[in-house]
DNA sequence: GTTAGCACTCACTTTAAACGAGTGCTAATT
DNA sequence: AATTAGCACTCGTTTAAAGTGAGTGCTAAC
């Protein structure tokens, strides 16, 4: 099952023109393009050949050809042209990175919004697994006689934040204390740990040194024990309503609902390996994914891996432009996160 | 223009109807109901009256009616008996403050989340104005050689943190002096002010006593003039592609788009007035709002109002039931944050 | 004042016909 | 042997016409 170049030639016109037009290609409209000079009726012979072999398919009987999903499969992995981005692209993409003072959290937001409104697709981009990232400080800042609230930042620079209870015979050199040892006991230690160490180490120097030991170590405890998983950012959902393959509302109803599911949608992208990772329809393996593709690129500081940027689009996606996209921006955010992140 | 009783039921009834089916609603069905023992001619008699009085209309000649804008407002206005609300709803609401330990933007979220589950409609929360928050505390914390997080912590216990670039000269004491500068000078101040302040009142303090005075200085008040404005969550948009009325996809994509402009959405619902407000189709002055209805409610800390719950809905929207709901949340909200953030 | 009756309207459904883009196959051409 | 012109055929789409039915307005009778 070898195909002859002609074939070749034919299967990657007829996918770049329905990736273009979304309409079925006829061998008529073939034969009039530049790249081809056969006749309609000797493309129509090799088409026939292509269907056969599975890389095309009909609609109905008297329809033009379609990509099949092994179609485009073969697209991706033989016959796409890395698109070179013109200086456009890439300095929109670096703008991204433009401002001195800045959060994590913003270029990663800023980042899927421009991907989504470079490509019209929608984009979803996996922070960091925060909980492996080891603690830097606790702060405990009290608001009020009940209240205070406490600070972890971890050393990649993340903060999270919660509100605890005050026991109320706890003063102001009791928090200190426990803040004291709290940090002197838990600092390095990935957050994923603090709620068993809280137990195994610092209970006890609690008990000696603090009066409302009891409460206060329930209360810190559970205040760490919230699994702090990955953040997940969309954005350009809408732009999948502009397409035409969703058209039915009740197609974009039912992926809707599914990307609503942040833990699924977490799970498809995470599990991805490294590099750029091309999902074409029922691969996704889930039936309203059937005629969406998903590319992932995964991007790190230094060697670690930290999260994943994805584009969700229509089978009949443009490949080469996002997969260029993917790379150039993965590559930048790495370059950024390990300039930041890695000189200790 | 006065209604005769006989009118104001059968208003109310076609009102009632046709939120439930969304079917134009006609003489001999209304004729049937139990609650109406007239001949089908004598109601189409006096639907012919309020249709002339304008609070039903015919979306084609034949058809049966289905109220107008004036008819749903005069509806909301005066034929609404507020919904009793059965105790697994009022279970369900109140299990949004169940828990023990929990952060504002948390129960903010979920209010969101539940709220649309309950109403199938969306969802919006108006967040606090984080900005007229006093500032309780600052610190910065040093991730390594050149970089910092900077944290502020207001009274009401919202955190906010920035990623800042460090003078390669500063030392650990410089940092300390600086901070206890910065907490000395600006607590207490909003955090609007920041800005101003710390050009005002911390410039010359930073000179006297810190090496790398221009560069620290500058860098910090670039950090805290980031406006911070209200954060607005939503839920449930997919649930817009439930309803017939949304069955064109250029509707919901134009709505969508729009839903899609926070800075927009912020705005139609923070100028409201305190308690529950309701606004039908094209009284919320914008054309992709025409099919719509916005009921809102306003939370508050005490006697300052925080910020607005909204739930936008088709025009035919269930308004007892939102009203209900939005009133028993808005006053549950109200008073767990008065508990939690007016005791000084 | 109320109601029964009837002609009328108009969106929606159904059916049939015409259209046209595209195919497969065959026979002629290169 | 490969290519191409020609032609019958398929089938979704468009267009037109006819039929259906929910609902109306009006009038005359109760």
């Amino acid at each position: 099952m070898l195909l002859t170049d002609r074939q070749l030639l034919i299967l990657q016109v007829i996918v770049d023109d329905f990736i273009r037009s979304a309409q079925p290609v006829g061998s008529r409209s073939l034969s009039k393009k530049e790249e081809i000079s056969l006749s309609s009726a000797t493309i129509r012979n090799e088409m026939a050949d292509l269907e056969e072999m599975g890389f095309i398919e009909k609609p109905h009987t008297s329809s033009g050809r379609v990509p099949s999903e092994k179609g485009y499969r073969y697209y991706v992995d033989h016959l796409l042209s890395p698109q070179v981005l013109n200086n456009q692209d890439i300095s929109i993409i670096q703008s991204i990175f433009a401002e001195k003072i800045f959060e994590f959290e913003t270029i990663i937001q800023r980042s899927a919004k421009i991907l989504s409104e470079m490509t019209n697709y929608t984009s979803i981009v996996l922070g960091p697994a925060v909980n492996v990232n080891k603690l830097k400080k606790i702060q405990i800042i009290p608001l009020n006689k009940e209240t205070a609230v406490a600070i972890l930042v971890t050393d990649t620079g993340h903060v999270e934040n919660r509100t605890v209870s005050l026991p109320a015979s706890m003063d102001a050199g009791d928090l200190e204390k426990t803040v004291n040892i709290l940090n002197d006991r838990l600092s390095g230690a990935p957050l994923s740990e603090l709620h068993d160490k809280i137990y195994k180490e610092v209970a006890m120097l609690l008990k000696q040194h603090i009066h409302n030991y009891d409460f206060m170590l329930h209360n810190i405890a559970e205040t760490f024990k919230v699994p702090i998983s990955e953040k997940l950012f969309f954005a350009g959902k809408t732009n999948m309503l502009t397409l035409p393959e969703f058209h039915d509302i009740d197609k974009v109803r039912n992926l809707f609902m599914m990307i609503d599911q942040e833990e699924w949608i977490s799970n498809l992208i995470r599990s991805k390996s490294a590099g750029i990772n091309v999902k074409i329809g029922s691969e996704n393996e889930n039936s309203v994914m059937e005629d969406c593709s998903l590319i992932t690129a995964t991007y790190s500081a230094g060697t670690e891996k930290l999260g994943t940027i994805a584009i969700l689009g229509p089978t009949r996606m443009e490949y080469s432009r996002v997969i260029s996209l993917l790379q150039l921006l993965s590559r930048d955010l790495t370059s950024v996160l390990t300039r930041l992140y890695h000189l200790k």
